[in-house]
DNA sequence: GGATTGACATACGCAACGTATGCCAATATC
DNA sequence: GATATTGGCATACGTTGCGTATGTCAATCC
C-alpha cells in the first residue's frame, strides 16, 4: 500500500514550489520574482526548483499549465451547463473574460505566459480555453448554425477580443460598467458569425 | 543657425541606441537583451543609456512608443485611401494584421510591451493604433451603419481579434494559407457590429 | 545491514542591472 | 579670449539573481 513514499513527498514539494510560484508571479510578475524568495517561501531552497523543474521557465510553465487547465475546467462546465449550443459559447465567452480578470490569470497566464513561453498554441497543455472554445464552434458551424468559417480561425480571434477585454477591464477604474459594455461587444462581434440574425 | 550642437548631438544618440534596441529586442526579447551589448552595439556604453531613458525599461518604452507610432500612420494612411468608412475599418484590420507579422511589431509592441510596460491603453503613446480604429467606429456609429455598440469597446475587441489573428499567423507553417482564413474570421466578426447585414 | 539511488541543500561562478564617480568638450561669464 | 561651469557620456563598483557543481542524508535495494 505505503507504494512508494518518496514519490509522495516529491509530488507534494511539487505543488508546494507551483503555488508559491503562482502567488509570486501575479504579484511581482515573472521577470521580478526571485527563486531565492519563492522557494524559501515554500520552505524549499532553490535546489528542489532546479531538482523538478529544470530551470525558472520550467517552472512558469508548470504553473500555467495548471492554470490554464483550471481555466478550461471552468469554461467548460460553464459552456455545457447551456442548453443551446450558441449561449454556450457566449457563455463560454463571458466565462473567459470574467476569468482574466483575475490577477493570476492575467499576469502569468495572458501577459508573462507568450512573452516568456512563446504562443499559447505551441503549449504543451495546448492550451485548453482555445481547444474547449474551437469544440464548440466546430459543432454550431456543423450544424450550419454558423456561417462556413473556418473554426480555428473564429475560435483564436474570438478568444483574441476576450483577452482584451478583459485586459481593458483590469485596467478600468469602473470595472462592472466596462465589463457590461465589453459583453455587449462581444455579443455582438460573435452574433457576425451566425449564418442568420437570431 | 549652428543652434545648440550638443543637443543634436544628443538627439542622434538617442536615436542611435533606439535603433539599436529595436534590433537587439527584435531579435533576443526585452529580457535576454544585454544592455552591453546593445549599446556597444551602437558604439557607446550604458552610460548613454542612463543618462538618456533611466532605465532599461525606459527605453523599452521608448521604442514601444517609436513603433507605436509608425504603425498608426500606416493604419491611418491605409484607413483614409478606401473611400468608405466600414471598407476603411476593414482595411485597417487587415493592415493591423499584416503588421503584426513583423517580428519587431510582434515581439517588442505586443509581447514584451504589455509584459513589461502593463495594459497598452495605458502607455503614454496612448495607444496611436487603437485610437486610430476607435475614431473609425465612432465615425460609423454616428452614421447609424454599427449597431450602437460602445465604440471603445468594438475597436478594443477588435484590436484583441487581430492580435490574436496575427500570433496564430506568425506560429504557423502556412503563413499565407492562415492570413486567408484569419482575414475571413475578421470580415465575419466585424461584421456583427453592422447595423443590417450588407 | 551495507550499497546505492535520488531528493534536496549548499557553495560557487558569472552575467547583467543600476549607481556613483570621473573626464572632457561645449557653452556661459566676465 | 581666458576661466568657470555645465552636462553628456565613459568608467568603476556593488548588488542581485540565475544556473551548475558538489555535498549530504534518508529511503530503497540486494
Amino acid at each position: 500500500m505505503v507504494a512508494n513514499r518518496r514519490l509522495e513527498m516529491m509530488e507534494e514539494t511539487r505543488a508546494k514550489l507551483i503555488q508559491a510560484a503562482r502567488k509570486a508571479f501575479a504579484e511581482k510578475g515573472y521577470a521580478n520574482a526571485s527563486m531565492d524568495d519563492l522557494t524559501a517561501a515554500a520552505g524549499l531552497t532553490r535546489g528542489a526548483l532546479y531538482h523538478n523543474f529544470g530551470d525558472k521557465r520550467g517552472l512558469l510553465q508548470a504553473v500555467v499549465d495548471r492554470i490554464d487547465g483550471e481555466m478550461a475546467a471552468r469554461a467548460k462546465a460553464i459552456g455545457d451547463a447551456a442548453g443551446d449550443d450558441w449561449q454556450g459559447l457566449l457563455e463560454e465567452g463571458r466565462a473567459y473574460i470574467e476569468m482574466a480578470l483575475e490577477p493570476e490569470v492575467q499576469r502569468i497566464v495572458l501577459l508573462d505566459g507568450p512573452a516568456f513561453l512563446g504562443d499559447p498554441s505551441q503549449w504543451p497543455s495546448q492550451n485548453n480555453c482555445l481547444q474547449a472554445t474551437l469544440a464548440k464552434v466546430q459543432g454550431l458551424v456543423a450544424e450550419g448554425r454558423l456561417k462556413p468559417v473556418d473554426p480555428e480561425a473564429a475560435a483564436r480571434l474570438l478568444n483574441g477580443a476576450a483577452l482584451n477585454a478583459a485586459l481593458w477591464i483590469a485596467a478600468s477604474t469602473e470595472p462592472q460598467d466596462v465589463l457590461a459594455k465589453a459583453l455587449e461587444a462581444f455579443r455582438c462581434l460573435a452574433s457576425g458569425l451566425l449564418a442568420k440574425a437570431d
